[in-house]
Parts: structure tokens; C-alpha cells; sequence
DNA sequence: CTTCTTATTGTCCTTTAGTCCAATGGCGTA
DNA sequence: TACGCCATTGGACTAAAGGACAATAAGAAG
């Protein structure tokens, strides 16, 4: 059985981690020794990264959560020692997986984070297959409407550009919202730009 | 069910494939159609790599596998399309994870090559120092908010998270959209995941 | 001790967003 | 032709989101 250790500040937290080990530790303090078997640890500061250099020197096994994701800080955090990096507000069953990758000797990024890199390398890879999907279940209107969208454009603003009434607007994002199953617009950008698994 | 199928010489085996899958295929043949979700193929040649190239192309999950690992020929795996690159006689227990995260649109590599890989690719990336900058703008309470906006929450939902009312979240959030120049918490996403010039 | 910043909350108000129920017309297929 | 899918719009309604104006309190800095 695998210990986990959280850490992490007060304010900052997600009772996915319990839903994930329930019989994991969180805790705002860092102890000297961790008799743990796997620490994830919340980035805040430019402390963190020395805290995960010392961690992962002293052969614990880190994991850097993070709440806004990028490529930057993904390297930072990789460069320190960290073994994987992923949103904190994954759900359970990402975070499942992170722990299990890491555990038999892996390394974990995101699905986005990691086409980067091997893109940044290779521009021969499929395109992802989620984002993908859930695109196409989308007809082409929905989909017009949904780009706009995601580019922070308002309802009044989309109907203006695409020559519509705002009701249609509303229309073509309802059945949007319904068919990937997110409640907002929002939810609807993290979905299209396969953000986090959140 | 998934169905893996595995693409070697007769010569270079490992049991530990059909402890891992027992339902798998094995073969030195490769059919012209593979009826399968995911396929295992050792590397052997200058050949293997085509052949990944046209199983990608054609929409299958390939994973290579290798006798000796090497960040070159990984790279060139993963160039090819590959989704994975793991040692041929990894236990079964790696085996399946390898299975899950590819399975999971995820890629897989070990620790030590994507280590390399990562840092090999760090200096390519675009280096868009924005997002750092722009969270330095915001109070640790605002970017605190800022943050479980970011993931989809909605001001409720925040409030009861940070144990604050909704009206401070609003007034956090005001103030961020003012340091941020955006106007509203869909732009507010956007500058933050630094994905798209608003 | 005063000043500034931050965090917190309040009330009132306007604007957006989103849903439900319903209808019309085009277009392709069985 | 009838049926289904898509695009379009309406009205009415509820619920969020966001702004304006203002106040209190803690803590740091001078």
C-alpha cells in the first residue's frame, strides 16, 4: 500500500486527493523526514522547486501539482526532480494514474504538456483523439459558435459575427454544452482546449 | 476489452506479454489490416519505424518496444507516431500501465528518457514568460480565486472552497480583471492559460 | 501613531448567460 | 412524400456574473 503525502497550503486544496488515497496526508508543513512513499506537492513559489530538489535528493518520490499549467513550469518542476505533473484539481482517477505511472519507475505529464514536447521535436503526431472526438460530435455550426467562444467572445459578440441572432447563439451552445456534457462556456473552453483533466 | 497485438520475430518474445494480456495476439507477421486497439511493435530495424509511421497514419495506438533503450530511438519512435516506448521485457504490471495511459490518449515513456527529452526540448518551446508575470500582479487571495476560476468553478462554488461569500469572490475577481485587463472570467482563463491572444 | 495594502462583506442594480417550450424552413434519405 | 437532422428565431423565465459605492478590520511599513 502506497503512502501519499500532500502538501500543500490551507487554502489551497481538493477533496479529490481523498477521494483518490483516502488514507493520504495533507498538510501545509513540510516535515524534515517524510516516511512517505510519495509526496505531491502544490506549487507556490520558487521555494517549491528547491523543496522538490530536496525531496527527490533524499529519494522521495515527488510529484508537482500545479494550478495553472505550462510548459515552463513543467520543465522547472521536471528539472528539480519532480516525477510527474498534473493539475491539483484532477480528477480521482488521473491522479490514480499519475501515482501508479510514477510508482512503477514512469514519469507523468499531461496529455497537451506532452505533445508539446514531442512536438517540439516531431510534428508528425496524430492530433489528440479526445480533442478530436469531442469536436466532431459537434455540427458545424455548434462548432463555429464554440471557437468563437473560446476566444473569449460574448454571446452578442459571436451573433454579431457570424451575421445571427443572439438566440441562435444561445441555441448553438446549449446543444454544444449538452453533447460534451459541461454546464457553461467555461467548461466548455477547458473541454475544447483539453486543458487539464479537470 | 482492449485488444493489443503484438508484432515481434519469432526469436524475441517475452511471456511476460500474454501474463499481462492474456487475450493477446502475437505474431511475426504484420496483417494488412490490424483488427486490434493497440499495437506492440519491436523495434528491429530502419523498417519498424515505417512501419509505425503507416499504423499512426492509419489510426492505430502503437507502442514500441525495444531490447535496448536509448533516448535516439525513442525519439525516432515517438517521431514515427508511436504513443509509447518501453523495454520488451518490462513485467506485466508496466505492461498495463503503458496500456492505460496510451489507452487514455496519454503517451508513456520511462522516467529517464523523458527526463532527457524534456530537457532536451525545454530550450525549443516557446518561452512566454506572460503567465508568470501576469500572476505576480495579483494578491495571493486574488490569485487564489483566479485559480478555481481557471478550473471551471463557478463563483458559489469558489466561495464555499475558500470559506469566503460569494460577494468577496466577486470583489477578488473584479480586482484581478482590472490588473489583468480582461473583462471577464472567460478572458481571465484565456491570459492565464496563456493559450490565445485575447 | 498614521498610512497603505489587503481581505472581507454589504446593498442595489444592470447585463449576460442559460434553459424550457415551441415553431418554421431547408435539405437529404428511406 | 414523410421522417429526421440542422439552422434559425421567439418569448418567458431563472440564475449567474459583474459594476458602483461604501464600509470594517487586520497587518505591514513609515
Amino acid at each position: 500500500m502506497i503512502q501519499h503525502f500532500f502538501f500543500t497550503s490551507a487554502d489551497i486544496t481538493s477533496n479529490r486527493w481523498l477521494q483518490a488515497f483516502p488514507a493520504a496526508q495533507i498538510s501545509d508543513v513540510l516535515p524534515i523526514t517524510v516516511a512517505t512513499d510519495m509526496v505531491w506537492l502544490l506549487l507556490r513559489d520558487e521555494q517549491s522547486f528547491t523543496q522538490i530538489k530536496n525531496l527527490s535528493f533524499a529519494g522521495e518520490r515527488v510529484i508537482a501539482m500545479t494550478a495553472i499549467e505550462s510548459p515552463q513550469e513543467a520543465r522547472r518542476a521536471l528539472e528539480a526532480g519532480a516525477s510527474g505533473y498534473v493539475h491539483y484539481l484532477a480528477i480521482p482517477q488521473v491522479l490514480e494514474q499519475v501515482a501508479q505511472v510514477v510508482a512503477a519507475g514512469g514519469m507523468w505529464l499531461g496529455a497537451d504538456l506532452m505533445r508539446q514536447l514531442v512536438l517540439a521535436t516531431a510534428r508528425i503526431l496524430p492530433a489528440a483523439e479526445t480533442a478530436q472526438a469531442d469536436l466532431s460530435q459537434l455540427t458545424s455550426r455548434e462548432r463555429a459558435v464554440a471557437e468563437l467562444v473560446a476566444a473569449g467572445k460574448s454571446n452578442k459578440e459571436v451573433a454579431r459575427e457570424l451575421d445571427i441572432t443572439e438566440r441562435t447563439v444561445k441555441a448553438h451552445l446549449s446543444a454544444a454544452f449538452g453533447k460534451l456534457q459541461v454546464r457553461d462556456r467555461l467548461q466548455l473552453v477547458l473541454v475544447l482546449s483539453n486543458s487539464s483533466g479537470v
